[in-house]
DNA sequence: TGTACATCAGTGAACGCGCGTTCACTGATGTAC
DNA sequence: TGTACATCAGTGAACGCGCGTTCACTGATGTAC
């Protein structure tokens, strides 16, 4: 066997990265395959060897999400991923609504430019969104105080949708000081909420 | 002059229209207009008569949510344009959160499926699309129960955000059940967040 | 150890298709007389 | 009032371009001997 075991695993994983950055830049439907390709250093022929269809890349990009490691990515911010209950709820909030996050377009989460791209595409990439869904409320549930399990669900869904929407308008809005405005309000709001 | 002075007008809103329900659904890129010009009833050589490009319709599509009245378009919305102040801010909460606004997913705001083309369009789009934050923001602002100025647009921001954030999470979600409650958690806590 | 071979990740040209935009033309309608 | 005309909203074919996908080929690398 030609090549080491794990040289074209580490090339599809190059692929899957690049492509989140670029669909997070400009969307799926605008990021062309030659592109993302160039990014990782190939040529647009070979994608083939790694992917059935643009789609199916498109699912990877977002399900690679999960495993993201904030601190690795961002230097400034100190993720402690042992935390858990609130403390790790409230870092969450703080890490998803700091400033690094907002400026780093192409390596954000991709709830926040990728919600409609994925709604209109396929079963598989629907559901690798809502496993993202899932997950951010889940930690954000068991860091809130409630009555019973139904408030707890319900609570780390509505502290998601104010994480992600802070993030979805403070991104599109064309003025920087109004933009990093609606982010320091949801962070606000948001630490409220957790308690 | 042949054709009634209105008649260009006219045509001219009917195909912003039928633009901001196809952008709605699926996106500003994969919207032809082949198709839009379709849904007006003309076909695709008059397109520019009326505007210069199709990022022209965009700015429009985006704009025209400005003067979007619920109560002529969802029969079942009672919505009361005079009232004021707290109880106004409340009614855009119970309106905007609402299942019929959430089913409506071509009529509904520009800002819960197209922020992310708008974040990549040219100044136009995205001044269009910082005029609906504002407004939204400004109304929900002056409802809310604020020590001064700057917590007001805070607390108006923050539950702007809630608000798109919670109905971008609930459209997107291939789960119905878990897309309304999404709304429904979005809903209560923005309720609470106006006083 | 060195060499020939087999494998397959990667290449790049080509295909087919569809879209934004242009343009010469049509024909319905308001106006002049 | 009736008719000829001028206007311009609307038509639809055509253009140019770029993208997703395919495919025959290349060449670097691990393996067999």
């Amino acid at each position: 066997m030609p090549y080491t075991a794990d040289h074209k695993q580490q090339t599809r994983v190059r692929i899957v990265e690049c492509a989140r950055e670029l669909f997070n830049l400009r969307g799926f439907s605008d990021v062309t395959i030659d592109e993302i390709m160039g990014r990782a250093g190939l040529t647009r022929g070979g994608f083939y060897n790694h992917f059935g269809t643009k789609e199916e890349l498109f699912v990877e990009a977002i399900a690679s999400y999960l495993n993201f490691d904030p601190a690795q990515r961002w230097k400034d911010v100190n993720f402690d991923a042992t935390l858990c209950g609130e403390a790790f709820a409230r870092q969450m909030v703080n890490t998803y609504l700091s400033r690094t996050h907002l400026r780093d377009r192409e390596g954000h989460c991709p709830m926040i430019a990728l919600a409609s791209d994925a709604s209109r595409a396929g079963a598989r990439v629907r559901s690798a969104f809502r496993k993202l869904v899932e997950h951010m409320a889940g930690i954000l549930g068991n860091g809130v105080r409630a009555a019973d399990a139904a408030e707890r669900q319900s609570r780390g869904l509505a502290i998601a949708a104010l994480c992600v929407g802070g993030m979805v308008l403070a991104r599109t809005i064309d003025d920087d000081a109004l933009g990093d405005k609606i982010r320091e309000a949801a962070h606000t709001i948001a630490l409220e909420l957790v308690g």
